[in-house]
DNA sequence: TGTTGAGCTCAAGTTAACTTGAGGAATTAG
DNA sequence: CTAATTCCTCAAGTTAACTTGAGCTCAACA
């Protein structure tokens, strides 16, 4: 009793992702746009993901939630080998790279909250000598500035 | 031998201000549309800085070095006395405000990292049930969504 | 007194990360 | 087969936190 004989769906659409991710399909777009994703596409130019696809926006909805900005998590995701989809190893290595900068920040962080007690009403504020104005103790905002190790990591090609 | 007699420089110009604290001319007009600075005028329109202004923009830069808002902080400045210049008591409430929110922050950050690596590899990246979806987990981006405690602090007037 | 350098206002541009909308084609449900 | 969804592209809008530029006034100095 074989329906339509359809051989299989070929991959999910971006509205079946989107209900897995969670992610608004126009998010999901943009994220091809970013070269986050790249989801290949049926004869009549409609999107088809990977199963392994969900495991990926996953990995970029959970590392933007870390406070890493789409640049810092493409360039991640460029370690992953293209050739074949990336195992439990893979992303095991990439999370790894993940909590060390996560750990960095952490303990600048730490740094910075322990300074404001002692700082705060010293007089250093009027910023001459403070430390807290030690600008390399001062968090990035959004992708500008001086980026952190993911984008230029040592042993990138270049 | 009294050059001009001009009795008393009234407060510092914008561009002093600038000089003192490192911001740009521009962002220091921005702070006062977005309501962190208040700074009186000379009779032909001029801006006049009091000396305290420093240590007001100074806190400006050190908590949105530390990942906070403007309206964040705009918030927490509130707080301070408006009838005289604050003094280092006010000054250091307000750090223990901010201290508790970066002390938060940290936490949430650390729970983040940890759960990261147990999670990762492990398949519930397909999201249904991971841990690192609970949404209150994720760190907030640029000012929108929940906001943090500063806002709406259990002891403001409403 | 005159000419620079500072200031002023207001409008528009900038970046990140998306969303919204217009206008059209393809898929799916009944 | 038709109507309702879903999808597509491309342009423009959105928010935060500023910067840049135009056009003009004001202050400081020789």
């Amino acid at each position: 009793m074989k329906k339509h004989l359809r051989l299989r769906p070929t991959g999910l659409t971006i509205g079946q992702i989107a209900d897995r991710t969670g992610l608004a399909v126009s998010a999901i777009r943009y994220y091809e746009e970013q070269a986050l994703v790249f989801p290949d596409r049926t004869d009549t130019g409609q999107r088809r993901y990977a199963r392994s696809d969900i495991r990926r926006l996953s990995f970029v909805m959970i590392t933007q939630g870390m406070g890493f900005s789409i640049a810092e998590i493409r360039a991640a995701l460029q370690r992953l080998p293209e050739s074949r989809t990336p195992n439990k190893a893979d992303w095991e290595n990439l999370s790894a790279l993940f909590r060390k900068e996560l750990d960095a920040r952490i303990t600048q962080m730490q740094a910075l909250r322990d300074k404001l007690d002692g700082c705060i009403g010293c007089g250093c504020l009027s910023l001459t000598n403070c430390k807290l104005y030690n600008k390399d103790d001062r968090m990035q905002r959004r992708g500008q500035g001086p980026r952190f190790l993911l984008g230029d990591s040592p042993d990138s090609p270049a």
